[in-house]
DNA sequence: TTTATATATCGCAATATTACGATAATAAAT
DNA sequence: ATTTATTATCGTAATATTGCGATATATAAA
């Protein structure tokens, strides 16, 4: 079928795996690296920075601003990408939240 | 196409990347969460537990084997699947890695 | 006002993922 | 030896994802 049965689980479970799903992907990863590698809120040079089209970057940044954790602001024909510092660490949370509870079974 | 360029990214991006793959989704986030539950390395109730049919459950778990997150022994006619503690520590600085790294800017 | 530049959206092709029924493989129980 | 139970694999349908060319949109520059 193609669809995740998301009925099923609870809507934590969906919404760490919403966002894993998100930031499991390469070129995602790299634009997420070189926002931060900037000192300030930087403008599309990532298209060149990372070898993909114009059109797929763009694509790739709409999904990471679709779980808030990048913000694009409009500075005249550009847009300024950043992270958004709140979200990450709403994310650092939910992630070592995971990793600490699901510890304890390990052979 | 449908095919991530992987030839254009790091090795250690496309490995991140695969592992937040593998993780970003909420059946096998449940199965994680339910082999750990467990006190002992527990086989198939996790099919009764989650909603999913047999198949579907053995192809997340042999997903979850293929990042080496967990382990699977067998044990007469069952197997009993436990984390793989050595990487799921691996896993955790992976991330904290990528996450202290990338959080310098923001807005 | 025309042109150039930057970004987003549309539409599509190729491939990947999710899920499951059918079935195979294996071991325990009878 | 046959049956039952547990798990894996195969094949397939439905849907999602990745990537890009073409094009739209919007602002800056000329």
């Amino acid at each position: 079928m193609g669809v995740t049965k998301t009925q099923i689980f609870t809507a934590e479970q969906n919404e760490l795996a919403t966002i894993l799903k998100v930031l499991g992907n390469p070129a995602r990863i790299a634009i997420l690296q070189h926002i931060n590698n900037q000192k300030d809120c930087i403008c599309n040079d990532i298209v060149e920075e990372i070898g993909l089209a114009q059109p797929t970057i763009s694509q790739h940044l709409k999904e990471l601003k679709s779980i808030d954790l990048i913000k694009g602001e409009i500075s005249g024909k550009r847009v300024c990408y950043c992270i958004n510092q709140k979200k990450w660490q709403e994310i650092l949370v939910l992630l070592n939240d995971f990793f600490d509870k699901t510890n304890l079974n390990y052979c």
